[in-house]
RNA sequence: GGGCGGUUAGCUCAGUUGGUCAGAGCACCUGCCUUACAAGCAGGGGGUCCACGGUUCGAGCCCGUGACCGCCCA
């Protein structure tokens, strides 16, 4: 359909059609060419195969698409590497879900068929993500899609592992680890969660061995007891110094346990005694490991107690045990207090199961060799952390790192490649890329940590560590686009084995983004009924119902805001580190996608007939510029090199906003308005075009549709998509203060002549008689009398019978039926009043010695002008009101 | 407990090095189908810039203390 059929821009029905353009012209895959310095090259944050996109996703694809976008259009090779990972925990949990709905069990089926069981599912549902990231206009690099399990990938890791191992970076340890009992499986910090719990507070009584006496200790685990292994105190403690050294006799267990001094202790929490359980709480086992205390286990994996609990408690489940210890406790009389305590405690993020602290054999990866030169890069710059703020915790955290267990009891992931013979104390161990010769080796059965796969994502997709012209070509990265939850969890390990094994940052720039929180300042969660799909902003949809102005009433639809306006809204949002998503920010980017489409509508109508050569051949003739064409081409170089500052400052809210206001408060209010009613030539045309096309393309990052769109239907279009266009940079010669001078002069009289018609009475069609006093109008006189609509053909002795002060001048209304003469009064009356407020204001300050003494001359002589300018303003004023008034 | 961000108009947010910075979008009121756009245009009302103290000739902005909200870490 043409576009002069049409009135506004319908996303939907333009979408479709432009993607298949953009995918189908190769652009998101450039070839293997050049240096990773003259190209920009960027890898998506993988999204989780299980996922679907999520408003971080939605945010962080605009942004990445955004950054994709512009470098291209500025000649640089761009790639954006695209991909999906594979997700540990949570795809297996999928799939055993499946299984369970089935019938059946991964136990059940064996670790082979279940495994394929995994492929079959990411095959049917794995692309969901990726297909939702072409609705939003991303131009990652689809054709070439990468999953952290892939072979090449695999072969990554493997080698990343191995080389490790022989670095002796990589261990096997027994060590305590956040056994999550839910999926049966150590899990890392970072997939813990802190939750507030209210629990009891038991205190024990422990009777001193040598009998003069007892420590009474506190714990909301009485259970854990049964495999404590000491005492401690705080060694500044004076109430227990007389203790350290003695030792206590553990109830139930009759175990002798030593009173130790530990610098842990608060002195101040429960009586300051605290009773040592290494093999179940994180800190006791680092507090055992400093005194060698031995470290009992008597829970196991799947949460229940073990022999070593003793025959009264094996077998139950550790909640049960507690019951039970206390009830035995009490019936001991050893059980002194029980009190309700609040506290935090920590869940599987992954299944939702309190953790059980273990001590249990895993693999281990230690980091601190690694940290170092990771906050080296960063210290130095050659990795900059956007915002700056951002830096510190990057530091801090890499600064207190501690080892890394990379095991995860799990079936899907990556197989560590260790291979045992024999039995404990003998057993041979096999470290390799493939299985070692000879009969009797076992494969280690646990996987990595999936992000162990992840940490190498900008360089193993790019074919490491193989040297392919990929990884020549696009390799260090430039930006890493990232939430701030995982600039540890992820950047910083991406940091630690991109040096390590690149010898290179993987990327110079990290930029973190907002969050966006739901409307009333929750986090966003599907779970909360606060989450909101970007594909229902897009589309149109149901709002969640956090979106209700009073709970219980109906939130109504999200209109089809289309890709366009959710990624301008999304932009514009995302301005501070939390922020609140905000409707109206979508809706502004689907106004301005409708504004730039009318504009580029009436474009075309004003320019029908000129030669099209002329429409795609620059601003017409110097000569032939008038102010407001000199002034919009400045004002043109002005937001090109303001959106230029802003895409390097990763300032995506004020990127989109700037260009909000270029598109309305410059081109569109006034631009447009002022040459309406000029008989366009060839010059006015080729300048109006050069204008609307520049503008189109440097909006095309953030709204890349409806910009396509346009720019098919522009005069001259060679058929190329405006993707692969280029966009020159701002050029200083078209930069004209003269005209940006007299343009904003104009415009305030405008406005003021305007704003005082409404107050005046004026009917809104009205032309008034009025003549025009002032410097600097000669070439907009009669842009001002129409837009204000004035007839200033007029005598010069007619008399004034109201008077307007603009700047440099003054319009005098004459007398006329056309407007209330009390009402123009009590209007002019009352700025009076708002100039004498700032009169006495400017004169305080003069009026002010140290003002005077200390300010700057230059501020000094500004306010005397401003007085001055005030002063004659308000006389100019006086003189039209009846003696005696005001 | 530590770190970070926030508190400015009814709502969501801008306010660079302290001096026409009190702004925008939305909402609200008034008037307009003015030869692109009613998802529009023109105009208008509306704020003790969280509180207190300090620095300064001058503070929304700098410093201190406190309150509240959110996120992260322990």
């Amino acid at each position: 359909m043409s576009l002069q059929d049409r009135s506004r821009f319908e996303p939907a029905e333009v979408e479709p059609r432009i993607t298949a353009a953009w995918l189908g012209s190769g652009l998101v895959h450039p070839p293997a060419e050049g240096t990773a310095a003259e190209n920009f090259s960027m890898a998506i944050p993988p999204p989780n195969v299980t996922g679907a996109l999520h408003m971080g996703h939605a945010l962080n694809g605009s942004i990445q698409d955004t950054l994709a976008r512009w470098h291209r259009m500025h000649g640089r090779r761009t790639r954006w590497i695209l991909g999906t990972d594979h997700a540990g925990i949570a795809t297996q949990t999928q799939v055993e879900k499946l299984l369970k709905s089935e019938g059946s069990g991964r136990e059940e089926i064996g670790r082979e068929a279940f495994t394929e069981r995994v492929w079959e599912w990411r095959a049917q549902y794995g692309g969901t993500i990726v297909e939702q990231f072409k609705r939003l206009g991303a131009t990652c690099d689809f054709e070439a899609e990468r999953f952290t399990l892939d072979e090449g990938y695999v072969e990554a890791v493997l080698t990343v592992f191995v080389r490790l191992y022989e670095k002796g970076l990589i261990y096997r340890d027994n060590y305590m680890v956040n056994w999550d009992p839910g999926s049966r499986s150590a899990i890392s910090d970072l997939e813990v969660e802190e939750r507030e719990v209210t629990d009891t507070l038991f205190a024990i009584a422990y009777p001193l061995t040598d009998g003069s006496g007892e420590v009474v200790v506190a714990t909301v685990r009485p259970e854990t007891m049964l495999a404590d292994t000491a005492v401690a105190v705080n060694p500044d403690d004076e109430r227990y110094t007389h203790l350290i050294g003695k030792s206590v006799t553990l109830p139930l267990v009759g175990r002798e346990l030593p009173i130790i001094a530990d610098e842990y202790v608060k002195t101040d929490f429960g009586t300051g005694c605290l009773k040592i359980t290494p093999g179940h709480d994180p800190n006791d086992f680092e507090i055992g490991r400093r005194h060698g205390l031995d470290e009992l286990s008597v829970i196991g994996e799947d949460g229940c107690m073990l022999p070593e609990a003793g025959e009264a408690y094996a077998g139950l489940s550790a909640a049960d045990a507690q019951r039970k210890v206390v009830e035995d406790l009490r019936a001991l009389g050893a059980l002194r207090a029980e009190d309700p305590y609040t506290h935090t405690v920590p869940f599987s993020h992954r299944s939702g199961s309190r953790i059980e602290p273990l001590v249990s054999l895993q693999w281990f990866m230690r980091m601190d060799e690694l940290a170092a030169p990771a906050r080296q890069v960063v210290a130095d710059g050659r990795v900059r952390i956007h915002p700056e703020s951002q830096r510190r915790r990057y530091d801090e955290w890499l600064a207190n790192i501690r080892p890394w267990c990379i095991s995860r009891q799990l079936w899907w992931g990556h197989q560590i490649p260790v291979w045992y013979r024999g039995t404990p104390p003998t057993q041979e161990t096999y470290v390799g890329m493939t299985a070692p010769e000879g009969d009797g080796w076992t494969r280690d059965p646990d996987v990595l940590d999936t992000w162990f796969s992840s940490a190498l994502w900008p360089f193993a997709t790019l074919g490491w560590p193989r040297e392919t012209p990929e990884l020549q070509a696009f390799y260090p990265t430039d930006v890493m686009s990232t939430g701030r939850d995982i600039l540890f969890l992820w950047v910083a390990r991406m940091v630690m084995m991109g040096l390590e094994f690149t010898g290179e940052v993987p990327f110079t720039d990290v930029y973190n983004h907002s969050v966006i929180q739901a409307p009333d300042g929750r986090r966003m969660s599907k779970s909360l009924g606060t989450g909101i799909d970007p594909l229902a902003l897009i589309d149109g949809g149901p709002r969640p119902p956090v979106f209700a102005k009073r709970p219980g009433d109906d939130p109504g639809e999200f209109p089809a805001y289309g890709a366009d306006a959710v990624r301008f809204g999304l932009l514009a949002m995302s301005s501070t580190q939390d922020v609140r998503f905000n409707e109206e920010k979508i809706a502004q980017g689907r106004a301005l996608g409708n504004k730039l489409f009318n504009a580029t509508r009436f474009a075309l109508l004003k320019v029908e007939g000129i030669d099209a050569a002329v429409l795609s051949g620059g601003p017409g003739a110097e000569a032939a510029r008038a102010p407001e064409d000199r002034w919009i081409l400045s004002r043109l170089q002005a937001i090109k090199a303001e959106a230029a500052q802003r895409i390097g400052e990763f300032d995506f809210s004020k990127l989109s906003l700037a260009l909000y206001d270029f598109v309305y408060g410059e081109l569109c209010d006034w631009y447009l308005e002022l040459i309406k009613a000029r008989e366009v030539d060839a010059d006015l045309a080729a300048t109006l075009l050069h204008v609307l096309r520049e503008t189109i393309a440097l909006v095309h990052p953030v709204m890349p549709f409806v910009t396509e769109d346009l720019w098919a239907e522009l005069p001259g279009h060679d058929g190329g998509l405006l993707a692969e266009a280029s966009l020159p940079a701002a050029d200083a010669a078209l930069r004209d203060d003269a005209a940006e001078a007299q343009v904003s002069a104009l415009i305030e009289a405008v406005t003021t002549v305007r704003s005082w018609r409404g107050d005046a009475g004026v009917a809104a069609g009205a032309i008034l008689d009025a003549r025009l006093t002032g410097d600097g109008y000669g070439e907009t006189t009669a842009l001002l009398a129409r837009l204000a609509r004035l007839d200033l053909d007029q005598p010069a002795d007619a008399a004034g019978a109201a008077t307007i002060v603009i700047p440099g001048g003054t319009v005098e209304i004459l007398a006329s039926g056309a407007f209330d003469p009390s009402e123009a009064a009590a209007k002019t009356e009352a700025q009076i009043a708002d100039l004498q407020k700032e009169i006495a204001r400017a004169r305080g300050k003069l009026g002010n010695d140290g003002f005077v003494a200390k300010a700057p001359a230059a501020v000094v002589d500004a306010e005397r002008a401003k007085l001055e300018r005030l002063e004659a303003e308000v006389a100019t004023l006086r003189a039209q009101l009846p003696e005696g008034a005001a």
